[in-house]
DNA sequence: TATTGTTTCCGTATGTCCTACGGAAACGGG
DNA sequence: CCCGTTTCCGTAGGACATACGGAAACAATA
């Protein structure tokens, strides 16, 4: 449960992992079986299939038929495997992209959202102490160049930066918490908010909720859509309203 | 790990507690030990203290002197527990203030922010499928009130009540998930960066960062303040961007 | 007071998880 | 064939959620 992330281990360890410095080859002793590559790999297919929680050292282990233990000989820990996983997901986005600095910055989303919804799991990767290899840093670069073309102040370069990613990574979060838990329960979201809908006739008050009441009555409610189409709606919808505002900002 | 949550048991049950439908008093049968809002606010003790991922069922028990199988006599499970928890630190929001509906919402966002303040394993907690209790509700009612009152029609008021929804309790998350990884870790923030400032002596690179380089060169990283501090003011230019969006969009 | 029906309490057991420890096995070079 | 080096991995300890079923407490009744 809760927020899974490396960091207590050795930074200069976890940073030669994650930029896969030179393993300086060993002429001698016992050839290995596996190599990092291979175990993050496994641990991405695994997450990919069953989740998160299902990425279990001994579960990764099985997937390549070596011993548990094996992996601890390439890898420090859970947490840092599950940094490596993170900055490997995030290097498939392919930042090359010209244009304005709006349509970067939509780019930038859309390639991260996609991220996101091919590797559900990464709901589940704070951002908060980022795995600093070369698939979060190529984004941070990204995203700052555009907003640094945008005729932003330095200053105001860097907070918009972190609203934006944190827009970014929290939309594309909240969007695959959906399918993870359709996944996971076994239930879709929308079987799951119709079986709720006995709130609305057992505990639903107009008094009580009168614009909820009046917004259904309006049809407000009807999207003639699934809720998957609804939140890549908002999604869009509230990424353009933020750009919007930092753009009014400038003048 | 991962996204800690309910929903898999019988909705009428859960919605049930959530509401604290009369327990029909007993009249026979031997007297419980503990009630379901004591196991509630013991588990919110635990997890404020020690995070979510400490709140077992067997620490809950031992918080109250009680085995640990008897909380299943109250509580379904695990998962009904947090969704509990949940509806009950959200209830902590007073949402009564006037004003335009734009001070409104900043007003939800702040007493919002503060419950995750206060409790920062709500972190982990999934908002995708809410626990349908009192607090959750009258939130929902109030930020609905405000943006009906902003002038949009019906249908964008559902589409901005989500991106607004999702801005607050991301931004509070990821504000957040700072101090709660410092809790867990015995690491801040601040300290975590700091020790791995080797990433920009051994991996930086002037020619693929080159932004980076230069807004480091002019200072906008010297921000005279601490790590929480900056993100406060990335939470505060974010909401305030997005409504300045959302009003602009009203034309 | 003894019995009975009802409700709550909780010990046990199963199958998971991460990882510290230390010995066994494989390999190249002498 | 031996030895230093490196990798492999079995065992073990201390968590976790919760299904099951019997024991214990209580009110009403006899």
């Amino acid at each position: 449960m809760a927020a899974e992330r490396s960091g207590g281990g050795d930074p200069a360890r976890t940073l030669a992992l994650l930029w896969r410095t030179p393993p300086e080859p060993k002429p001698v002793g016992r050839k290995p079986k596996v190599s990092v590559d291979q175990i993050v790999t496994a641990a991405i297919a695994v997450a990919d299939r069953e989740g998160l929680d299902a990425m279990s050292m001994a579960r990764v282990a099985q997937e390549l038929t070596v011993g548990t233990m094996s992996l601890y000989t390439h890898v420090p820990g859970k947490g840092e495997l599950i940094d490596l996983m993170a900055d490997t997901v995030l290097q498939e986005r392919d930042l090359t992209s010209d244009g304005t600095w709006r349509e970067r910055i939509k780019h930038y989303a859309d390639r991260t959202r996609a991220v996101y919804q091919a590797h559900p799991w990464m709901r589940d990767v704070s951002m908060v102490r980022p795995p600093l290899g070369p698939g979060l840093m190529d984004g941070q670069e990204f995203v700052l160049a555009a907003l640094a073309d945008s005729g932003l102040e330095p200053k105001q370069v860097t907070v918009a930066h972190v609203a934006v990613e944190g827009f970014v990574h929290g939309a594309a979060a909240s969007e695959v918490d959906d399918q993870q838990l359709a996944e996971k329960t076994g239930e879709s979201g929308d079987s799951w908010w119709s079986a709720r809908q006995v709130f609305w006739d057992d505990y639903s008050d107009v008094e009580r909720y009168p614009t909820m009441t009046s917004l259904w009555n309006a049809g407000a409610y009807d999207t003639g859509g699934t809720l998957a189409q609804t939140m890549r709606g908002s999604y869009d919808y509230g990424l353009e309203k933020l750009l919007d505002g930092i753009e009014g900002g400038m003048r």
